[in-house]
DNA sequence: TTCTTATTTAGATGTTTGGCTAAATATATA
DNA sequence: TATATATTTAGCCAAACATCTAAATAAGAA
């Protein structure tokens, strides 16, 4: 889950994952979106894979990026554990 | 919440925000957790509080630092926005 | 006031990060 | 096969970051 915290900490990619809630999308897709170079949109697709919260599909020439929603869930359950003070840890 | 975001990406501060869930406690008490250096566990406080994750408050000679949660209510929204396709943005 | 304890600030250093351009790879099409 | 399109990889650079030691500040105790 580190590696999807680290990913979070940078706007760009939280962005892209805004962006990828509504519909998935080809890389080019999404780099429309932004002021920066495709590699370097390339590049933060990349750590969101890493981290877990893409995920991608080659489709022809072109490849398609999709939300991935298992480890948000699981960052999602962390923060609710910081939360509640009541319930013990395990 | 973009301080919050780049505040939760180091494991250190997160493990910082697990212990204070517990109770509140003084700078060098939450040094005592770390083989870290006291100068640079006040950094990661600062860097927590400046995000709003924490609050500090002089006791004496010690400063007491305590989970403060209102930010990171703030941060599960943000993720449950992202994980709740449904739910149309404003 | 002087000494001790608790914490932060200052300044230095090595590592990581986010951006770029140029080149490489993969696929589709003529 | 040759060419065009989509994307990634490689290599570079400046800014940000995590850490350290030494010095400064704040409060309490002698």
């Amino acid at each position: 889950m580190n590696e999807a915290f680290k990913a979070l900490a940078d706007p760009t990619r939280r962005h892209i994952l805004q962006i990828l809630r509504d519909k998935s999308m080809t890389a080019g897709e999404i780099a429309d979106h932004f002021n920066i170079s495709k590699p370097s949109i390339s590049h933060h697709l990349n750590l969101l894979k890493q981290a877990g919260l893409v995920l991608d599909e080659r489709q022809g020439q072109s490849i398609i990026y999709s939300l991935h929603t298992t480890v948000v869930e699981d960052v999602i359950g962390w923060m609710f554990g910081i939360i509640n003070k009541q319930e013990k840890r395990d």
